[in-house]
DNA sequence: TTAGATGCAAATAGTTTGCATTTGT
DNA sequence: ACAAATGCAAACTATTTGCATCTAA
């Protein structure tokens, strides 16, 4: 690898944490980081292989493994409990709200749990470095929709 | 299925929303009950079969998926990427901590969200039904442990 | 009675492994 | 140079499917 041109916060910590920058990587890190924040494990698979067929299953796999541990994503279910979808924790944490009719996500920034972090600190002796907080609900149409199924 | 004796509330859910209740439901939603709040797809597999082994791995999953949808259940990564590990959302969420070093789940009641809920249907247009809020970090253990690997 | 659920077993899909080889640093 | 990471392909695990049969309401 020597495009040193461009590093990316998120690939410059990766190098901080004392991993290798290898070609694997930095492909799943791009595929990822331009994917819009959601992306299912097989979605980040046929992309990678889509840019660089080189690149085996093993090592995307194992790439998004390392991202989790270092809370650069998280994994999570939407919709079909087959395959997780991973978020971007872009400062440690991620909010969004899943319409469970339509599986629709929308993001939103703000949750005011600093507060809260700080007390469960304290009181369960925990150090926190992120958080997901998920709502689920109907979004407006699937709520408008007359229901097909019972739900 | 005739035991009408001890309906859960959670069986009544299912029933008034127009669902059967079936020996394989009622089983699975059982071996959930009866599990701390925490079990794996494989896990929960697994009791039923014990239980009552004439039950097939199919309906295990259909109930699974039925109870997420119902918001009984909500899947969600811990450790692991391979399988999904459900959690009961008693009134609609569930909070909890995850050691993302020795996989420890330490469960805590309070979030103030309600209120966060409240916007947010307003300003998203929603219709929110639960939540589920993840921490993520070290427990006290895992942080006064030396490193064994760089994380 | 009958739509809704089931169990089965086979098909799919998704993920992990061991190991020889390659590659960042 | 050399530990770390990779690609491969096979093994493994998890989940879904189609359909004939059964069952709760």
């Amino acid at each position: 690898m020597d495009r040193h041109l461009s590093l990316s916060p998120r690939a410059q910590r990766l190098r901080e944490a004392g991993y290798k920058l290898t070609s694997a990587r930095l492909t799943v890190l791009h595929v990822i980081e331009t994917s819009g924040g959601h992306v299912t494990s097989s979605e980040v698979l046929e992309r990678v292989t889509a840019l660089d067929d080189s690149i085996g299953r093993a090592s995307v796999f194992r790439a998004l493994d390392l991202f989790t541990r270092l809370s650069i994503l998280r994994p999570t279910y939407i919709g079909t409990s087959a395959t997780p979808t991973y978020v971007l924790m872009p400062d440690g944490h991620h909010h969004h709200m899943i319409c469970i009719s339509c599986n629709r996500v929308i993001e939103f920034e703000d949750c005011e749990l600093d507060e809260l972090a700080a007390e469960l600190e304290t009181r369960l002796k925990v150090h926190i470095t992120g958080h997901l907080l998920e709502f689920y609900g109907l979004c407006d149409d699937c709520y408008n929709q007359p229901r097909p199924s019972k739900l």
